[in-house]
Parts: C-alpha cells; structure tokens; sequence
DNA sequence: CGTTCAGTTGACTAAGGTCAATTCCCGTGG
DNA sequence: CCACGGGAATTGACCTTAGTCAACTGAACG
C-alpha cells in the first residue's frame, strides 16, 4: 500500500483504532498533491471542502483585515490542514491557508469523512476528538491575545515546544503570528537581549 | 417525567435523534441544582468535570490576568455551560464561571457523557457537534479580538442578534467583554451618538 | 437626605504603529 | 574574488489609541 497513504493512517490510529474496513470508507477518495510554494489551499470567502494532511513542506494560515494579513497558524509535516470551523459550518471561511514552500499533501472531501462520521463510532469519535483538537487550539491562541502582551506572547513562544516556528519560519511571519509589526518585534528582541 | 429534565432531552435532540434507551443512559446522573448570584460554577485552576444546562438565570466566564477579569461569554437560560475545554483536556481551566443573577441549571459529569459517546453512534455524534459548536464559537471570539478595534466590536454587538446581552447585562461588564475598560467603553459610546 | 455604585469627563501616560533611513546578509554575475 | 542588488532586520522620530487616575454627576435605595 501507498506509503503516504500509511502515514496518515498511523496518524488516525494515534486517535482511535480503525479496522481495514473502516479505513476502506475513507481509502477511496484520498489522493497525493502537490502544492507549489506561495499557493493557496483555501481562501478567504470560499466554503472550504477539503481535508488535507501535510506530507512535507509547510503553510501558514491567516486572518484578513483591510488587506493586513494576520497570522494564527504555521502547518508542518503529519499535521492536518484545513479551515475547519468553514467546513463544519459550511460558510465562507475567515481563512487563507498558503504554502510557505513546496509542499506535498493528501487531500480527501470533507463529505466523504463527514459520511464516515455517521457510519462508524471510531470514526464518530475521531470526528468528535479533531472538533476537540481545534477547539483547544484556539483556545489557547485567544487566550493569548487577551491575557498576553505581544512581549509575553514571545516570550512564551520561546519556552514553548514550537522550535519549529522558531527555526523554520522567518521574522516577519513571527512577528505577524505574534500580532504585531517586525519592527516591534525587533524591539522587543533588542529590549530582552539587553 | 421532571419538566426540567424534558427541557434538556428537547435541547439536545434539537442536535440530534435520541431514543429513550439512549436517554437512559444519562438520565440517573442529572441532578438540579439552585446557584446563587456570585457563586462560581468553575474555578480558574481546577479541572472542571461538570456540564451544565442552563434552566433560568445567567452566568458569564472569564480569564483572569493579575488580578483583571476578561469576558468572554455570557451564558442566558436553555443553553449548556462547562468549561469545556478544560473538561476535554482534562487539564486546569484558564475560566471561571460566575453567576450574574440566581441561576437553576441542570448539571451531570461530564464522564458520564463521555460513557455515553462511547456506546452511542448518536450520542457520539452529539460529541462532535457540540466541539464543533465550541470551536466555532471561539473562532468567532477570536478573529473579533484580533481583526476588529474596540469600537468595531462595539458596533458589532450592536448589530448582532445577541440582544439579551445588551438588554440584561450591566455596561461595565459589556466594556469586560469588549476587551476594554468601562471609561473606554462610554468614550466610544460618546464617539458614536456624536 | 446621605450612601453607594455605575457612568462620564478631563489630563496625562504608555505601548505599539507608522514612516523613513540605515545596516545586514546572502546570492549572483562580472 | 569582489561588487552589486534586494529583501530582511534594525533604529530613530513622531503619532495614535486605549489605559490610568481622579474628579464629578446622577440615579437607586435605605
């Protein structure tokens, strides 16, 4: 079997346990992209549609705002992708997910795991546990932006276990994940470091 | 049977079908409770292992940083109430939930739920949604913290269709929930009716 | 008729944003 | 090997916005 395809399935049964034939409901519709740097894999108003799962490469995903960008999320390899909150709700997302270099992907409908959902009780539950991912996640990113100041946020990005943005992902995105400008980022390092 | 009780069966097969075996399977852990105003129904700091079901009265939630309260919901009658994130998690809730007015609610474990996702393709469906159902919540919160000003959150309110909040909820506490201070609050207010 | 608390108003402060100039870093071509 | 170009990062001067503190107003209630 498709090795990329095996990864994403370990990834699933980190969550839940799945039988052959409960991963032959989703088997059928997945399928291997390939992504170049600077494209989109949702946009803003659109409804999005598609699951994905990162392979390699990585993305960021960003809130817009008089044509300000405002970054919330970096993806890596073996995460999911996607603007979650537009596919569960069905409305024009608030989200636009870029490439921030080639990137490798397998993308399945939302319907089609939507169908698994009501199908199976692993995948129910799987379902259940991704919708509880997200909403920890967000959680967490707003509680930042109402308790932290942009100095404390970064301060806390950096006792935090996401090396990954630290090593990977250049200033001026940092500084936009933080929600301020690379000039006070730049500061704000220049203040700690004395 | 407990008119309450039938308040709640009714709230959550507004979500989804539920026989009554499957009913039974929650029906002996719920208990009614009276909580008076200024009472807490979750502690910042604790693992919170209740949900509740609001029957009269409100409640709001809030983070807390040195000492300052940051609100970010309010809950009004016929709506669930928990620190959800903290029960999925099972970690320390970042929210304390306060009584506004005396409040009934409907309160159960949230384990036994839980048991009940695990031997119920529709209760598990439950599950998901209200994740879903919190994550879009959260979304919402958080792009309005990050993409609109204060005042611009003001005349969101305004525009919405969360009237109770304006109608019952004292404006110092709408200033909370905004993300600013009362005196900023009645200068935006100044601003806008000239 | 005071007491209290929410709300308003004025003066001042703090923190981050904006704009512009400068420096740094790195890859490319002569 | 060196010079140049371009984007990223830094720095300085100034601006904007909400916060803070304090004084004042007004309505509710005993």
């Amino acid at each position: 079997m498709n090795q990329s395809y095996l990864s994403l399935r370990n990834k699933i049964q980190e969550m839940i346990p799945l039988s052959d034939d409960e991963w032959n409901l989703l088997l059928p519709y997945l399928e291997e992209k390939t992504l170049k740097k600077n494209s989109l894999f949702a946009k803003e108003g659109k409804v999005a549609k598609e699951i994905g799962f990162v392979l390699n490469g990585n993305m960021r995903h960003y809130y817009t705002k008089d044509g300000e960008e405002k970054t919330t999320y970096f993806y890596f390899e073996n995460h999911f992708v996607c603007d979650y909150v537009s596919c569960i709700s069905k409305k024009p997302g608030l989200l636009t997910i870029e490439c921030l270099t080639d990137t490798t992907i397998i993308v399945f409908p939302y319907e089609k795991i939507l169908a698994c959902y009501q199908q199976s009780l692993n995948w129910s539950q799987f379902g259940r546990l991704i919708a509880e991912y997200i909403a920890i996640g967000l959680e967490d990113r707003m509680s930042g932006l109402l308790l932290l100041s942009p100095e404390e946020r970064y301060l806390q990005l950096l006792k935090s276990n996401k090396q990954k943005i630290l090593e990977r992902i250049p200033q001026h995105l940092i500084a936009n994940y933080l929600g301020i400008t690379p000039v006070s980022l730049s500061r704000i390092r220049n203040r700690i470091h004395q």
